[in-house]
DNA sequence: CTTACATATGAACATATGTTCAAGTGTATG
DNA sequence: CATACACTTGAACATATGTTCATATGTAAG
């Protein structure tokens, strides 16, 4: 069994995924180094809300932050988040879209 | 890559999952069937919560519900829900909380 | 030092979300 | 039929959350 602490801990972190932005940033940054001004960009987001996404997720932990002159670029923060993210992924992007709606008996 | 559509979609299941209550009651329900007043008990939550969240995870289907004579019993809708929440948990229960906190320079 | 670019931060606001309370539906049993 | 039990549903409310706008911080170049 998990201990609350631990179950509030992932549900936090699940929380943090759960708003679209903020996963289609992590997805971006899963694989390759990415510059704020470039997800705000590909994602169509304004330059401020990436950044405060960004914080987040970053104070989180899921992801890390290396800065290059001008610019910051963020990744996956380690390979742990990597597997945990791809995994999702995997086994929700196969069948029905298990979103909103659908009401039982 | 992930459509957005796909991305929404998974951010819908991340983010009903990322509440400590639900998270809790769909690990209760993930190998057993469970009744909402022993759910309710167990986790320490009012029986009207209880049901709203299973209301929302059963429109999800992330859970399915069977109906026992007064009681209504719950259980994660399929191995694919089972098989996503475990890797979950495996991944996240393992190293450092990673909930909140932490800053970076 | 000033200008321009890239990112971060804070306040303000609208909306979404979790929770409670009270009342409704369904089911067995006297 | 009435009573009790198990669960559901809807309204109401407080709080959390995502987003924007304006402003600040940091960095390179003229």
């Amino acid at each position: 069994m998990l201990t609350p602490a631990r179950i509030a801990a992932l549900a936090d972190l699940l929380r943090l995924m759960g708003d679209p932005s903020r996963l289609a940033i992590v997805l971006a940054c899963l694989e390759t180094e990415r510059a704020v001004g470039e997800l705000a960009a590909e994602l169509g987001l304004s330059q401020s809300l990436t950044s405060h996404h960004l914080r987040l997720l970053r104070e989180a932990r899921v992801v890390r932050a290396r800065r290059d002159g001008k610019r910051v670029f963020y990744t996956a923060a380690d390979d742990h988040v990597r597997t945990v993210v791809r995994n999702l992924v995997d086994h929700v992007a196969e069948d029905a879209p298990a979103g909103t709606g659908g009401r039982n008996p």
